[in-house]
DNA sequence: ACTTTAAAACCAACTATTTGGTTGGTTTTA
DNA sequence: TAAAACCAACCAAATAGTTGGTTTTAAAGT
């Protein structure tokens, strides 16, 4: 038997996490309610409490999992600022509520990141300034300018966005072009001069 | 008697204003309690509905009474994207409070904003467009590409954007090598090749 | 095969508290 | 003296979280 079906409590489980990511991504926290989670995902209310613990440990578990799921899918690579622009820009059209997860948690200033990006991004950051060093990338930015740039331009037309969805509100179909720029952008700022 | 001395009544309608908008940038329109407010505010809850009319409304209120502030000094020129962005930088970077509010507004879905900035990023979205075709801005960017790239990253260090934060946690000590790498970001994109 | 049994999965009803909003009146102002 | 400013107490609804139990599941015993 070598593919498990998903358990009965499983099942359940999937269902309130992906009740709770819609609820959540909505209306953030504060505005999320478990009885709506509840009645969505045609589950006791108190199935979430057994299983996840409280409102807060629901939201944690929520934004985790699709985290999880997309550090998987993100190599950073300072020789390739483009690519690696390019590839937040997919992956944050493709997650709307991802990124609005990400920022509801930043504004309920909700502890630090889960996992630990923010060691990530120091990672990043040095290995920016490392190739600045090495002349591969304009000296002319400081590296974690630079990284802030890349990546909030890439998720800079997201629903997570405000400004970018109101001046752009047909991003979904100019899709293409706007990763174009967000590529040629990116290549002309982090090429040496 | 030139000046008015404000009434009592519109003193406190100013105290409420002010413990408002620290209660909603912190919390949000969702996660902000109105007995909070009035408490912080030292005035009778029923004072803010009679003032103001409801939670929703209070809300607004004091956003747009924060962004009103902001848009006498916001001059658009096309001739001058750097100094535009400065200009943002400068007065998303002093006005924390009024940057939150509008994230929250926005993930809120509160309608559409308050006054009409859309009409307002159309009309600078149309003038940029104009500069590329006269030659003065760099024509491989779509206007309203740029416009967002120019808001976006002038707000990307503030307290709004979660992701500028914690990549960056000591801007405010490095506001102005920050302004200056944004001036110069912003001006080599749209420097005609 | 069939029963036993205990844990796992589930749920309706409930609770204590908080919440946005109201009421009916007192105090202050001009 | 009447309108404006203010407030303590109140209310109905909503809310996160709990309880005490019933149903399902699946393995063990016969």
């Amino acid at each position: 038997m070598p593919i498990q079906k998903p358990s009965k409590s499983e099942q359940t489980r999937q269902r309130i996490l992906a009740a709770a990511t819609a609820e959540f991504a909505t209306y953030g926290e504060a505005g999320s309610r478990i009885d709506s989670i509840a009645k969505t995902a045609k589950a006791n209310k108190s199935l979430i409490y057994d299983y996840f613990g409280s409102k807060k440990q629901l939201f944690q578990a929520v934004l985790e999992r699709h985290l999880s799921d997309v550090y998987q899918d993100v190599h950073f690579d300072p020789a390739d600022l483009t690519g690696y622009a390019t590839m937040l820009f997919d992956i944050a059209m493709d997650r709307p509520n991802l990124m609005r997860l990400v920022m509801w948690n930043g504004l309920e200033q909700n502890r630090a990141w889960p996992l630990d990006e923010t060691s990530s991004f120091a990672t990043q950051v040095t290995k920016i300034r490392e190739a600045q060093a090495a002349g591969g990338i304009n000296k002319e930015y400081p590296p974690d300018f630079l990284l802030t740039l890349i990546i909030t331009l890439a998720s800079a037309w997201t629903a997570a966005n405000p400004l970018g969805t109101s001046i752009v509100p047909d991003v979904a179909e100019r899709r293409l072009s706007f990763r174009a720029a967000l590529a040629k952008a990116v290549s002309q700022l982090s090429q040496p001069d």
